[in-house]
DNA sequence: GCTGTATTTAACCGGCAGGTTGAATAGGCG
DNA sequence: CGCCTATTCAACCTGCCGGTTAAATACAGC
């Protein structure tokens, strides 16, 4: 209830259930009855996996009679996806980056040392990545939209 | 330990703390001693998200004297984009596919119904999405590469 | 060998997540 | 109205998760 958008997302794509539901609701709208079908829990039991698919914004509800069937809200997705491409990203750039620093040491001889050459991790000291703000659980809290 | 490996990643990822330090590891390797001194935690603490980030194949660890760098393993991320891009794309066809009949049936006049068209959830009656092999926690367990 | 640093292991604890059963709510239908 | 279906709410149990402290292990250096 307190915590941010994507650990919601995250958390609720951390249980197998939860993500067969995903796959199956990404074929089309279903209700919690059909969602519950196949699995060998009560129906009460993924009625609690749609909320907690709802409340990370992953699935929406509609009204037929009873029945509240649920819908994939596939846009959350891109939170996801923004995320990890990013750091994918950044480090696969670093991967790279290495590469050419070892043929370029290759290139001369040697020069020793392998402790940690650039990109620390307490005090940075090359300014690329910047580090874009991101959620920091000391302080520094969610700043991305 | 008997989980799925797709799971062990989102659930690594559902923590905030975890996910500042894969943001942070995507800049350079770093130790944990390193990793650690953002955060008011114990270095213990930092150690066992790290071991949780092992386990689930996004981070590997060298040896330097009794210094133990971590490195993120940037792989492990497409198995997720597969996994996300996959549905979310799936989902988009069926929005799409909605939208065109829609615009059929205003074409027409009306049709009544809007129980759940195409695409229903336990037998599906249409054959193109498939549902292709996936985690399936009550049987057809695990069958991707 | 002793001391200091980096890291992990072990034992413990509070809380939440996922499951159950039982009862309540909401709405079609004979 | 009374019944049936669909879904949720409430209380409860069990196990894992994230955190702690205390001790063990692994190395470098004097």
């Amino acid at each position: 209830m307190s915590d941010d958008r994507l650990s919601r997302v995250f958390a609720a794509l951390a249980d197998p259930t939860r993500r067969d539901i995903v796959a199956r609701l990404a074929a089309g709208d279903a209700t919690v009855n059909e969602l519950a079908a196949p699995y060998d829990v009560t129906v009460q039991a993924v009625s609690k996996h749609i909320k907690v698919l709802q409340d990370a914004g992953l699935v929406s509800r509609s009204r037929d009679a009873q029945r509240r069937p649920c819908h994939l809200e596939a846009e959350v997705f891109d939170l996801m996806t923004k995320w990890i491409e990013r750091y994918r990203r950044e480090a696969e750039d670093r991967f790279r980056r290495l590469d050419a620093v070892l043929a370029r040491m290759d290139d001369q001889g040697d020069s020793g040392d392998q402790g940690d050459p650039p990109g620390r991790a307490d005090g940075r000291t090359d300014g690329r990545t910047d580090t874009p703000p991101d959620d920091r659980p000391a302080a520094t809290e969610e700043a991305a939209s």
